[in-house]
DNA sequence: GAAGATTGAAACCTCAATCTTT
DNA sequence: AAAGATTGAGGTTTCAATCTTC
């Protein structure tokens, strides 16, 4: 495993001491009756109005075992209450009443009160980077579980037809389904045996078992022997924005240098704008000539890296 | 009360995506086997060594009783023993056992890794402000809570001896007790009277009922109507540093301000440094000569600012 | 009496199994 | 069968009362 940034001990430190100075370790919060974890149930609730118990449950992060006696224990104290006349009668819309409406509010202002006081012994650069950092750590953490449910692995036979499904649903979308794109190149039925040699390599993104994107790489046909081309790298639009495009492509630049290759070269359109974004942060510089002979005469836009 | 930062809502909303990220609303702590509050307390152990169920409630702000049946938890499972042979035998010092260490290990991994997941998908310049920003936040968090222990109150007549010894106490550490100082004054034993009128004021600093510092105003004799002079603020050593200083000051400033001064100044000892950095902080600059006739020649640094 | 720690009763959280509706 | 939610059994946390040692 790398090493660790410099960064990991002293931010869980400080994480935990944050976390105990908040109370989170404690099972009620303050004095209001309520639990920690009814309590950030009626703020988001208040924040969102309605919401079913699996939605909380997921919001929270908490069981939905735990979250359905979270709610009873709620409605019990009258402080939330179904809103019936749902179409689907599973589903079960919470949302507060008056009374939890009122509760949330001293809530509320117990916890700005706590936050305020704290925040007032900051100037206010020290209180921006509070805000800032803390905003950052938690999408990032968010992002990163997200990113855990993902799966990279190499391509295997049974994959091919779902592979192909997606090349032709992405490059369309693009535009690039023209003569000279490689839409229709023979191999995009049979990517795993185009792919098998030790000298390419294809890779596909899983999230729960379904294939959801692509990447792999292989020499550039009648270029220089140490150049390699990146190939059919295609994402389905509900993934994107996950981050794994680039995580797939680490994974396949790492590969295509221990296949041997020094260089990386790739063909794309500049209609493909976050796709390019991301080979620029990964190192790559746009040349204004295509290389080799890849017959792919449809794109406009060629870019290459150091491996 | 006060208008709230403008941080304060964003804040509140980051540390709630945290807390859930980090899962802390959940009960157990991932597939370890302990709960929260376990895994806390080990970590603080492996951290500091030997601690008693008193220390490590205070550590992670829990209840005693919740201290005790966690320790017998942990000890069950064979991860902590008490070190035996203390000369109170009220006390009982927990360690880690081997056990406990290797356990203590993998969730230092687990968590290393999440952090370490996270952290990756910042930039170094983000990790840094990340990690300044949780730290200055739960520092921020503690002193806010320390500070909350303790009341700033008008003196009575009651609070005079104790204010007196402070006085006594606190002048001669700072080599303020030769002639000239206001140690001597005749109304450091009568302080609740002499401070009693409409243009002057005095109050004292509180903590768990005993007077730990004090401070004041009153009009400059023989100075400008519309000065007032900050008079015989002390504080005792242990409570120093907490920012308290700071708090009893600003008050004491809108209370003169309230009471008509438009002017506040005051006299102190280039040897008071702390006091001295606090004076600036709160917007008094230094002046070349003393105003008024406050007969206390001893003093050799003298401040004014507007109120 | 106070400091340090434990315990009874009650509420809370969790896993796995179950129920209801689609 | 799957989605949404509930429940039984067992562990966790809490308040107040209690015990032990100084």
């Amino acid at each position: 495993m790398d090493a660790l940034f410099k960064e990991v001990d002293p931010l869980r430190q400080a994480s935990r001491d944050t976390v105990r100075e908040l109370g989170m370790l404690q099972e009620k919060f303050g004095d209001f009756g309520v639990s920690m974890a009814q309590c950030h149930s009626l703020i988001e609730l208040g924040h969102r109005g309605v919401l079913t118990a699996g939605e909380l449950a997921e919001i929270l992060r908490l069981d939905k075992s735990t979250m359905s006696r979270v709610v009873a224990g709620l409605k019990r104290a009258g402080l939330i209450a179904i809103r019936d006349a749902a179409r689907d009668k599973r589903k079960k819309p919470l949302m507060l009443t008056a009374r939890g409406k009122k509760k949330l509010e001293r809530i509320h202002q117990h916890s700005n009160r706590q936050v305020q006081d704290a925040l007032a012994l900051l100037n206010e650069d020290d209180r921006k980077t509070v805000v800032a950092g803390m905003a950052m750590y938690a999408k990032a953490l968010a992002r990163s579980r997200a990113q855990r449910e993902f799966e990279v692995r190499r391509i295997e036979e049974r994959d091919n037809p779902e592979v192909a499904g997606i090349i032709r649903r992405v490059m369309p979308e693009f535009g690039a389904d023209g003569p000279g794109f490689a839409i229709h190149d023979p191999e995009v039925d049979f990517m795993s045996k185009a792919y098998a040699g030790k000298k390419a390599g294809y890779w596909v993104l899983a999230k729960n078992g379904t294939i959801v994107g692509g990447g792999g790489f292989a020499g550039l046909i009648s270029g220089p022997k140490d150049v390699c081309e990146l190939r059919k790298m295609y994402f389905l639009p509900e993934v994107r924005g996950a981050g794994m495009g680039r995580k797939l492509l680490e994974h396949v630049l790492v590969e295509a240098k221990k296949a041997g290759f020094k260089r990386c070269y790739l063909e794309t359109l500049a209609t493909m704008t976050r796709a390019r974004a991301l080979y620029e942060a990964a190192g790559f510089e746009k040349i204004c000539e295509p290389m080799g002979a890849t017959g792919h005469f449809g794109c406009d836009s060629w870019m290459i890296r150091r491996l």
